[in-house]
DNA sequence: TGCGTTATGTTCGGTAGCGCACAGACGACG
DNA sequence: CGTCGTCTGTGCGCTACCGAACATAACGCA
């Protein structure tokens, strides 16, 4: 009973109906999630898909010179391995845990029989696709026109929205990785965020003090995303 | 028969099986796409899904303040308006014809049922979506981490790929909106393709002269897109 | 043939972010 | 309690790109 509830942490579980969560739920199967973990590799063929509940995954593009930069972020509202279902077997890019915590895999294959039937199952998972589609759209827009302040708003309140509370563990050179960024330039923009009472933080752990603060500091995009999730996915169920 | 090769021209249509274009070639229609038409307009409900054949259509967000950034090309290789089989009916992007020409169109109800057979027409379907997805994801990190120069070569690749010839009909100005930068960055960058052999260009026409210069100069974005499109997609039926 | 429009080229100062080198500073752990 | 590694702060010169204002050049149409 408790594992039940558990797994209803998840949006996009605690989503499906009756019938077909009876079928899948025996596939599910906790895993813990450590910070820094590669869950799945550029290029390589899916074995399974992750869905978090407290844990919060990158997606990322590696390039050639060793730079990356962030594609979209999942949390509790979604899932890991959506080209699964589309047909894909792999991408080219790679999942990191970005924030430690846990979450339910399921063998490929069980989803993507489910995904077959054509169900309710897998208008749900289209659905959080697009919203996926939106994130990574936006982020293209925002790396070519917004500030790093603005861009390290927009992705704190991110990260917010897909955990409890309002701390995050995350130091400043794991979130220049992230944004594809200086080390230093976060520096800069953390003690702007921290100065005007905003955020406070220390050797890799960030308190939120003003959220409304760090949305007025953000460009549109946030919102934008935002919103798009909010109209394609069920009402996230707290808890 | 000049019209059913035709609407071959398009390599999603091509890619139908015969039983399932039974069903829906009666649906298409041609189109004339004028440069600069919008087809879709940000968080519009879509009535209908376009085939491009000799046209090119981008995707861009317009951002408040009026400037724009493109989000992704579609030519005769996909299709425009994913979001009506993902399930949402509308994205916060705009659809811009951004090189004239032609191509079918089809009403949304018929597609939406075709897919929903949930046969080779949706595996298709969300196989390009996949590949649409890549593309998105490589915008967000060239916009990132690539100079415009770099960008440029990319994007002008993209385009040739998704028409025939060596010709493209557009102006340094429609470019830079495309690309997201000031019209005058466009011009630099394109006055060093030219001085090097690369390109030639008057007036809103440009001339590609030397193809592989052009994937010599370009980032890595460019085949990490291509090489994703060349595996989730059906050989490109040339003609 | 001339005129207006549209496309392209040039210049200039300003700035956001980079790469690098290094300096403190906090905390974990022996 | 000291030491070491990790995390954070600071200063420097540099480059790519921006914004704006303006100069030239091609074409299209009267």
């Amino acid at each position: 009973m408790a594992v039940a509830t558990d797994r209803k942490q998840n949006h996009l579980l605690a989503a499906i109906p009756a019938a077909e969560w009876k079928r899948l739920s025996s596939h599910l199967e906790p895993v813990d999630l450590p910070l820094g973990h590669v869950l799945y590799e550029s290029g390589a063929t899916m074995t399974d898909m992750l869905f978090p509940t407290t844990s919060i995954i990158s997606l990322l593009y590696v390039m050639e010179n060793g730079s990356s930069a962030e594609i979209a972020v999942v949390g509790n509202e979604g899932l890991v391995g959506v080209s699964l279902f589309m047909g894909g077997e792999s991408t080219p890019s790679r999942a990191v845990v970005q924030s430690a915590g846990r979450g339910y895999k399921i063998q490929a294959q069980s989803m993507k029989d489910e995904f077959n039937r054509a169900g309710p199952v897998m208008h749900l998972l289209l659905r959080y696709t697009q919203a996926l589609i939106t994130q990574m759209a936006q982020t293209a827009v925002c790396n070519r026109h917004h500030t790093l302040d603005q861009q390290l708003c927009r992705w704190l309140l991110l990260s917010l929205d897909r955990l409890q509370g309002t701390d995050l563990n995350m130091t400043q050179e794991l979130i220049s990785n992230m944004l594809g960024v200086r080390r230093e330039g976060v520096t800069e923009a953390a003690m702007q965020l921290q100065a005007a009472g905003i955020i406070r933080y220390s050797r890799g752990k960030i308190s939120v003090l003003d959220r409304p603060g760090l949305e007025r500091r953000t460009c549109e995009c946030y919102a934008v995303v935002k919103k798009e999730y909010d109209r394609l996915l069920p009402a996230g169920t707290a808890t």
